[in-house]
RNA sequence: UCAGUAAAAUGUUCUGUCGCUCCAAAUUUAUUUUGGAGAGGAAAGUCCGGGCAACAUAGAGUAACAUACUUCCUAACAGGAAGGUACAACAUAGUAAUUGUGUUGUAACAGAAAGUGCCUCAGAAAAUAAACUACCCCACCCGAUUUUUAUCGGGAGAGGAAAAGGUGAAAUGGCGGUGUAAGAGACCACCGAUUGAAUGGCAACAUUUAAUGCAAGGCAAACCUUAUGUGUUGUAAAACCAUGUAGGCUUCGAUUUUUGAACGGCUCGUUUAAAUGCUUUGGCUGUCGAAGUGGGUAGGUUGCUAAAGCUAGCAAGUGAUUGCUAUCUAAGAUAAAUGACAGAUAAGUUUCGAUUAUUUCGAAACGAAACAGAACCCGGCUUACUAUUUUACUACAAUA
RNA sequence: GGCUGCAUAGCUCAACUGAAUAGAGUACCACACUACGGAUGUGGGGGUUGCAGGUUUGAAUCCUGCUGCGGUCA
């Protein structure tokens, strides 16, 4: 881990058993106009983070506006994901993210990256109390 | 000079930081470093055609679907090129009228004399030729005028002719003349039509000429006929690898049934008691074990990018295109890479100032955008589109 | 990625093979009935037949291209 913001592709998640495991299993919120959706194991065999992300075919017709808005959420998770995969080695967890674009609008970076940060100080919140019991 | 419409071409720079995919090398053995490469003219729509793959396949016909002026191009096509014909608009020449020439555009442009069907309303009649109204002649009756002949009006009858009927999207060649009781291609001139011949052209077809009074409307993006073509499914095809659990099938070996009770880990097993499935030692059936087999599920690899290839030159051709030579190698992802941020600048835009105004000059700010993202690969078609350039047309303003 | 269907009044559907005012139910409006409302009765309005072209004398219907919404295979 020499590049804190990196984001390989062991670090995504994909596979269609995982991803449906995540949606049927895995807890969710809305931190507008994103949508969370995410499962938290003990073991930690592989990466600790695995993150996919999706914007519905319904709201964007074309190709174009939906690769450049998946673009930017994975670029705002790359760029300020380095604290939150701090806090979940220190507890020895890992978790599975899913997330979902909401709005009908196609919004610039920094609102994304706004947004982005507020999910995953969100997630850091729920993360703690299980740690607790793990202990 | 500016604006609009249509068509065509191009369809985009550099630097830094962080990051993604692939390839190569090095280092290390699973990580890192360095270097290189990384969306389009439409990648889109999936409307056609082909390559490639799997399966199927004696031959012929029918059905279904597609195509449809001619010749050529092509791997092929519903694509393209060149030409023909028809129609429309404009310009021009001209007639009593139909027209001629040129430019531009459009055409699903085979067959209506193979057959079936449809053509509301209106109109005498709408598809096959006649009826109706009106027209003309003949003789008769009645009335009026009149000396009579005769003339006019009305009625019913025999015949002639197919011109007139102004409705309709469409009415059985057009215009003029001869002719007649009235008329008619009945006849004549010109134009048109049909058929034959000659000439030119590979052909579609064109021109010239002769004959025929003219032979019977439109719709095939209605059914249809004729000619030609088409096996089906699509790279999520297909091949391989690893996994070898449960259940299926085959072979081999061992064992072979039913009922009750008790115990355990309770759709089962063990122990025990009673009766001993069909049958002929054997076999059937069931159970256990081993080997094989073909499928299902999720995963990986190949398929996957050197090709009907790019660029340049020469040659052939009116052209689409083809041939030769040289040069180059240029994405390969898979919950799906090619991005984010910051900055500079070209074209350009806006504002301010100078200038009577345009042009021009100076300053500042904005500023790489529109349509749009490869999903096996090619050839087309269709649709979307920024800015600039070119061509054609249209309109307006200014100047001369 | 492939195949396939649909679009008509605010809503649910007709109009078959082209024919002229695109129809029915429901909803809406007005009037009648009632003390008032509902129900009922009478009348009325409401349509660029998804959009743009073409064929035809004439198109909701036939043909072509777009747009939107589904269904289905793997």
């Amino acid at each position: 881990m020499e590049h804190p913001n990196s984001f390989p592709k062991s670090e995504h998640l994909y596979g269609e058993k995982r991803i449906a495991r995540v949606f049927t299993q895995g807890e969710a919120f809305i931190c507008y106009p994103l949508r969370v959706v995410f499962l938290i194991d003990k073991k930690s065999d592989t990466e600790p983070v695995q993150v996919m992300v999706s914007v519905p075919k319904k709201r964007f017709k074309r190709a174009v506006k939906r690769n450049r808005i998946k673009r930017l959420m994975r670029e705002a998770y790359r760029l300020n994901k380095e604290s939150f995969v701090q806090n979940l080695i220190e507890k020895q967890l890992q978790i599975q993210i899913a997330f979902n674009y909401v709005s009908d609008e196609e919004l610039d970076f920094i609102a994304i990256e706004k947004k982005m940060k507020i999910a995953l100080q969100k997630l850091i919140e729920k993360i703690e109390p299980l740690s607790d019991l793990n202990c």
